[in-house]
DNA sequence: CCGCATCCGAAGCGATACTG
DNA sequence: CAGTATCGCTTCGGATGCGG
C-alpha cells in the first residue's frame, strides 16, 4: 500500500482535514484524474479513505481519513521520518557507488 | 524503496544474518535471478545491503545488512506489525465494499 | 557459483474525450 | 463538479543464454 505513491499522497493530504475531490486535484500536483479516481477507489475499498457525497446542485463530494487511515498515516509519518534521517546518508552511499561504479555510457 | 516488493523481502531475510547469492534465491520463492541481481544492486547502491565476494573455488559471495539497513527493517518492521494488526480490518471493508459494489462481469 | 544482456509479454500511467 | 472509457507510450518482470 505505501508503495502506490498516490495513496501515500492522498492519505497525507487527507490528514489536514475532509477535502472536495476537485480540491485533491489541486493539493496533489502532477496526479491525473485517472490516478486520483482509481488510487480513492482503491483506498475506499480498503476502509482507509470514506467518501460523503451531498445531493445537491452543484455536486460535493468529500473525502475524509477516517481512523483506521490515520492510523496508516502515523505508520508512514514514521517511515517518511526515518527517510529524512538517513537520506543523506544514503545520497552518499549512491555517490560513492557510481564513483567506483565504472560506467560505459 | 518500500514500494518494492523484492527489497522488503530481501532486507528481511538478510535480517537473519549474512546470506549468499544462490541461498537468497532459495529463501525468497518466486523471486526470478534477474530481480534478485537487480534490487541487490540497488541496495547496494543505497547502502543498505553490504556484498563480500571471496576469491575462493568455487565463488562465495555474501550479502549481509549494515546498519543503515537493519535500521531501515525497523521501520518496515513497525509497518509490518501495523499490516497484521488492521489485517482483518482491511480484509472485511474490502468484502463490504465488494458486496456493496454491483459488479457487473 | 555469480551475475549480466536481450527478448518479449504484461501492467501502469497520462492525456483526452465523454457521461451523469 | 465528479467521475468513466479508451488509446498509446513507458516500465516492469520472467525466461533464456552467455561471460567472469
Amino acid at each position: 500500500m505505501v508503495g502506490d505513491k498516490w495513496s501515500v499522497l492522498i492519505i497525507g493530504t487527507l490528514a489536514e482535514g475532509p477535502i472536495r475531490y476537485s480540491d485533491l486535484t489541486a493539493a496533489i500536483p502532477g496526479i491525473s484524474q485517472r490516478m486520483l479516481t482509481l488510487t480513492l477507489k482503491h483506498l475506499r475499498r480498503s476502509g482507509l479513505v470514506t467518501r460523503t457525497a451531498y445531493a445537491e446542485v452543484p455536486p460535493r463530494v468529500e473525502y475524509a481519513l477516517p481512523p483506521l487511515g490515520a492510523s496508516l498515516l502515523d505508520t508512514v509519518l514514521a517511515l517518511a521520518a526515518w527517510s529524512a534521517d538517513h537520506q543523506a546518508e544514503i545520497r552518499h552511499h549512491q555517490a560513492t557507488f557510481d564513483a567506483t561504479t565504472a560506467r560505459n555510457d
